[in-house]
DNA sequence: TATGAAATACGGTTTTT
DNA sequence: AAAAACCGTATTTCATA
């Protein structure tokens, strides 16, 4: 299920994940692999699933969207959720979660206009609470893989020092 | 400060949403453009920063990370905050909110005693609840430039049928 | 449109298991 | 011993002026 990766794979997506239009030949320069080389790991890496593709980021702003928001809906049904999310063009991410909220609505509003008639729209289904987004403290942190042999480095990082 | 954004380039951010990887031959294909032509317009939208970079979509779980969780924090200093995310890996998003809670962490974990000490650690600063994310609903949707002339039209689509 | 660079395909070699 | 991974080269495609 989980894929082995070792050292070269590791930094092949560390690269892929700061600029994923970087040249085979660039790349293979950076990880100290050849072009043919290079190109056969990122190929498996695809095929395995581990990256699942390439996106480009946008600036919401420039794209005329003012308002990023966080909705959290109450208890409400599966498919009828899934069913609005998809006529909804707003909404950049949406999860299920366990716990008093069910569901976690990202969405990105031109005004607030716009934004209450979103939250309008699902609050036909649910209740729903609403968190505009001030300011992103990270975005998009390039994940690596869990070190496999020893896993307690990870857990010895994440405590205070 | 929002620049014009033409058909062309809602169809090249489409595009390179969709597969960041694209060559310029290629992309200029799909959007009707000659290969320089389309490389000048992905340039400029790089330099007006509508586009902010490119990046590998990754499979988390095939990293080894069991679990995501959506951790809210309650009211803390900013800058404690900030200094803890700059230092857990672990923490793939972070936003400060308006509302109640103050701060929305998204993390990836390996297992539970991993996200306990994950949680732990921010514990340390304010209170902690934690949504543990059972299924993406829908996650990276690509979005497009809001229409400048009408915007009703958006308005309009969100409304329920 | 022309020139240089990069991607893909192939055969041979080395390393790993 | 077997398998996989890597490299060098040639051809086609692509990027940049």
């Amino acid at each position: 299920m989980i894929p082995h990766l070792d050292d070269h794979d590791t930094r092949i997506l560390a690269e892929l994940q700061r600029d994923a239009r970087l040249s085979m030949a660039e790349l293979g320069r950076r990880v100290q692999l050849s072009q043919p080389g290079v190109t056969e790991r990122v190929r498996k890496l695809e095929s395995a699933g581990v990256i699942t593709g390439y996106t480009a980021k946008v600036d919401l702003g420039k794209l005329g969207y003012g308002i990023r928001a966080l909705l959290r809906l109450g208890r409400a049904e599966s498919a009828r959720v899934t069913k609005v999310v998809q006529q909804t063009p707003e909404v950049v991410n949406a999860y299920n979660v366990a716990g008093q909220d069910n569901w976690l609505l990202e969405i990105a509003v031109m005004d607030v206009a716009h934004l209450d008639a979103v939250i309008s729209k699902f609050g036909q289904l649910t209740e729903v609470s609403t968190a505009v987004i001030l300011h992103p403290v990270r975005e998009h942190q390039p994940m690596l893989p869990v070190p496999r042999d020893d896993p307690r480095t990870i857990i010895r990082k994440v405590s205070l020092a």
